[in-house]
DNA sequence: ATATTGTGAGTGAACATTCGCACACATAAC
DNA sequence: GTTATGTGTGCGAATGTTCACTCACAATAT
């Protein structure tokens, strides 16, 4: 589907808010201020709030999308192109807060089908492609592999939320993408054979 | 403070709710319901729903006290420390889902001081914990200690919480207990010297 | 002139919380 | 021992607020 240019300003504007006050806060009438129209006028452009948040959702997908070819394309070996993918994510939440918010909030997409589906698919293609890289990095040597790949993706991806919450919880009261290289060293020393 | 019986039965009614649909629904009415009084009655017994929420969030800190000092009373060594920490928390997790729900939900008390601020200091007390046990580990030669302690803990807690949540959004759809055990192995390989 | 977008008022539902009243039971007063 | 008074608990109705969403009408643009 193709956004119009009324729709982006609203999915950017939804976006921005998410940020500064969680998703919680997200409104109708939050957005309509913010833009200047009044709460009426949103609905000329989204049939409902739930098709809002699919539109910010259907943005962050095609965001990791390309970061995830893009590490694909110029990294070469599984220990790189981790560290790649590493440091593109935490780039992306540097850029963009709202994204963590929305992405860690599965709890609050529980109830609503469409949404919770396209949480978990981002999440399922994102650790899917882990895994892979770290197989192939299992086979190549370059990776310890007297431990199942699986678990060793859960510990990367569960440390990376972790940094992450509690950098949002704490209001963005550290430099996120330097935390995140010392703590790839880390997490490197520990993986490579 | 000491609960009545009446308090206490409100709060586990609540924790059962949370265990159910997720912390989101929790509504006095939802309580009273379960309890098979009515709404008002409710506010004979708390001031206000977030001081329900308050003698839950004291009730798991009781849980947790208890849990981290038998874990320093019985096992000896760090790695067997840490181990016995892992196994209590999943155990824990698993009798009482709803513990998770509350504790990895700290979007829903960001604008709540009182809330945020006791989640706050049980994640904090707990981290603390584990950092200790990890330096002291890395002083007797028993862990690695060519990365920083906290980086560790924070590789730790990240992990068993991505998987208590991946547990949790699955519908418990998998043993948290044995699958925690399986990790553990595979952290421990990566920690020890 | 017709389609698109915006306005202002309104609706209904959910929710936390308040209030006046009633009843049971205990304690104290006569 | 009966009467008064206090206390704890429950009920039903109501209040006030927030929210997503609707609708008739007006402005604007092509």
């Amino acid at each position: 589907m193709n956004y119009s240019e009324r729709q982006i300003q609203i999915i950017n504007t939804a976006i921005s808010l998410i940020a500064e006050k969680g998703i919680q806060e997200l409104t109708i009438k939050n957005i309509s201020k913010k833009i200047g129209i009044v709460e009426s006028a949103i609905y000329r452009h989204f049939a409902s709030k739930q098709d809002i948040l699919l539109g910010i959702l259907t943005l962050f997908k095609e965001n990791k999308d390309q970061i995830l070819q893009s590490v694909q394309g110029t990294a070469s070996g599984a220990s790189e192109q981790l560290k790649a993918f590493f440091t593109k994510r935490f780039e992306q939440f540097s850029n963009n807060p709202a994204f963590a918010s929305v992405i860690f909030s599965e709890d609050f997409f529980r109830n609503d089908k469409r949404l919770s589906e396209m949480v978990y698919q981002i999440m399922q293609e994102t650790q899917q492609l882990i895994i892979e890289i770290i197989k192939a990095g299992q086979q190549q040597k370059e990776l310890r592999d007297d431990v199942p790949a699986d678990q060793l993706a859960a510990i990367l991806t569960g440390t990376l939320r972790l940094i992450v919450t509690r950098w949002r919880l704490s209001e963005f009261s550290f430099d996120l993408q330097s935390e995140g290289q010392k703590l790839w060293q880390t997490i490197e020393k520990l993986i490579k054979e």
